[in-house]
DNA sequence: CTTGATTTTGCAATCGATTGCGTTAGCGTA
DNA sequence: TACGCTAACGCAATCGATTGCAAAATCAAG
């Protein structure tokens, strides 16, 4: 009569002297079996630390108490989850979700070949879908929304999309940005981002919107192409300084950019404020702690973790739920030469 | 005919005009199915966008690709997945898991009633365990190592110890950060942490050896207990600033604790490094950038992580692998005097 | 055209739970 | 005692795949 394997119900079923049936119902705290004996069951299970199988169970009942967390990270080889936008990203998404209840699963995408998502949804591995990032897979995500409704995007939103999205209004953090280094006296300001990002590409609406109603004529010159890591991003960054383009200042569309702008900044000998301030953008944990302190375009991540799990429950419960803008929150700092050097 | 639902593998076995069993084994990439006749079938589940389901998978498999991580914070209330230690940890983790093909489900428990851990290895959701610190469940960790092989554990190494564990040498570790404050002249170094966490009594034990290898008399009124979290950190520093006990350093238990500390020094307008110098642990990435520079007992976590899953693929092998342990560097920086200061 | 060896294929059992529906038990009433 | 009604309970189908085993098909050689 030894142990053979770990307990299942059956053998819970024998034990209590009844039937399969009776000890699932009981487990689930079904009213249909009389509260004292389901309390009994219960402790006969626990006793025999009998624990239900998930595999079994998410098989029959279709669900698996368990959210994905997607990031498609196609587009930016080598950026790896240990980013800490990503990270901090995760780590709320984490906290809101297991206080609710469910299982966190990451995926991590990096082939992104056609109906990477699909794969992911038909797997049945989760109730829900947190895509966070839209990467260059709008299309993709338009298209699997029309069919599967569990799914929130964190991202920006675009014009003629279909999905759910959670995001920073990015055309107005980046206006305002882009505002402070012109109310400095700065007017060679660079942009440094990937523009085929769809949140990149809002931010350069801002950017555009804001020179624009400055009066400042746009120079392609200024506008670099600048990956996540931060290693390319000093090469960027790099790239510009030994180029002729003139310029007194940088917007970074990440923080990782802009503290890598500045590092590139500082081998080059060029003072940051004094001759080039530096804004970013997403004021993650080391913004406030680097040298200079950076100003930066503030995302507020827990809010909008919040949110996202939110709308996503929302959508499992059957409602239909709407996409949501969160509110950017320019932190100035010393990084682009405070109020007194306006 | 319209798709009523997502395909099951019967309707790809109509469709390509063979029995399940064949679809199954052709996806499967199984050599019993001639070779031309797998690619067939692979491309006409492909074309109907057939995606198997794992939930099904699971249960006749026994096997579900899937390494659960945990964080067992049931010893501190209040500690989010958030913390960027754990965080780092995690993002490390899930690269060198996902690089393996593998799911990544993150479990966290709060929890901690008797069979915790057993509930989790039972619910056979994953294939394998990382348990992210011992918190104050040695006894626990030991007993389920008893019968569950894939699992390791980071933290510390204790006498007798069955799980598989890799961690920092944390006497060593301690010992040097110690032995740089006394090279400093300090001789009044409190120690700020939680003594009932395994890895933290280790470093209390070589903050012991460092001090009785230099003849100093051990004070107890100068070790205070410390949470982890930055609030609760904060406020032990600020009951020790405003005890009668004098102090010359603090060697602090995590990186948190210490930039708590010394933010609650500067508030009680206290020089760090001038009159108090401070150390830290763990090294994470504020560290470099927090004023003053944080000086700090590194843990290369990437390695470890890569440690960590390394083992346990091995012994989800069914080989057997031994705790590993890394070793720890001591980071000079400018929060506690440098050598200029010595 | 057999026979035997070999390659392909499919039947049906299995993984471990949940649940619709029918049966039994228990009780009150006539 | 018989009958109706409800409360408890269990049978057996089901979720969607994998796989041992045996049957069928194919082929080579005699």
């Amino acid at each position: 009569m030894a142990e053979d394997g770990p307990l299942k119900m059956a053998d819970v079923a024998r034990l209590a002297k009844v039937s399969m049936s009776t000890v699932s119902r009981a487990l689930a705290d079904n009213p249909l079996i009389p509260e004292d004996r389901r309390r009994e069951i219960q402790r006969i299970a626990a006793e025999a630390g009998y624990v239900i199988n998930q595999s079994a169970r998410s098989l029959r009942m279709r669900k698996t108490q368990t959210i994905g967390v997607v990031f498609p990270l196609g587009h930016d080889v080598g950026q790896l989850i240990s980013d800490p936008f990503f990270i901090e990203m995760f780590g709320r998404l984490a906290d809101e979700i297991t206080t609710r209840g469910y299982q966190v699963l990451l995926c991590r995408v990096t082939d992104t070949s056609d109906g990477w998502l699909n794969r992911i949804v038909q797997s049945h591995r989760q109730d829900g879908l947190v895509i966070v990032g839209q990467s260059d897979q709008h299309e993709a995500l338009n298209h699997a929304a029309e069919s599967y409704h569990p799914l929130v995007v964190w991202g920006g939103h675009l014009s003629g999309q279909v999905y759910c999205s959670v995001g920073t209004d990015n055309i107005g953090g980046a206006r305002r940005a882009v505002d402070h280094l012109l109310g400095l006296g700065r007017k060679r300001i660079a942009f440094l981002g990937m523009l085929e990002l769809p949140e990149i590409g809002l931010r350069y609406e801002g950017y555009v919107r804001a020179l624009r109603a400055a009066g400042i004529e746009h120079d392609p010159a200024l506008v670099i192409p600048a990956h996540f890591s931060f290693e390319t991003a000093y090469e960027a960054a790099r790239e510009l300084i030994e180029s002729d383009t003139k310029f007194d200042a940088i917007f970074a569309t990440s923080d990782i950019i802009a503290l890598a702008a500045i590092q590139a900044l500082a081998a080059a000998g060029i003072d940051v404020p004094g001759q080039v301030s530096v804004v970013g953008f997403d004021d993650i944990a080391i913004a406030a702690q680097s040298t200079p302190p950076l100003t930066s375009v503030q995302q507020d991540l827990a809010k909008g973790a919040r949110t996202i799990v939110d709308l996503l429950f929302k959508r499992m419960a059957g409602e239909d739920a709407p996409s949501a803008t969160l509110l950017p929150k320019l932190v100035v700092r010393k990084s682009c030469g405070g109020a007194s050097a306006g």
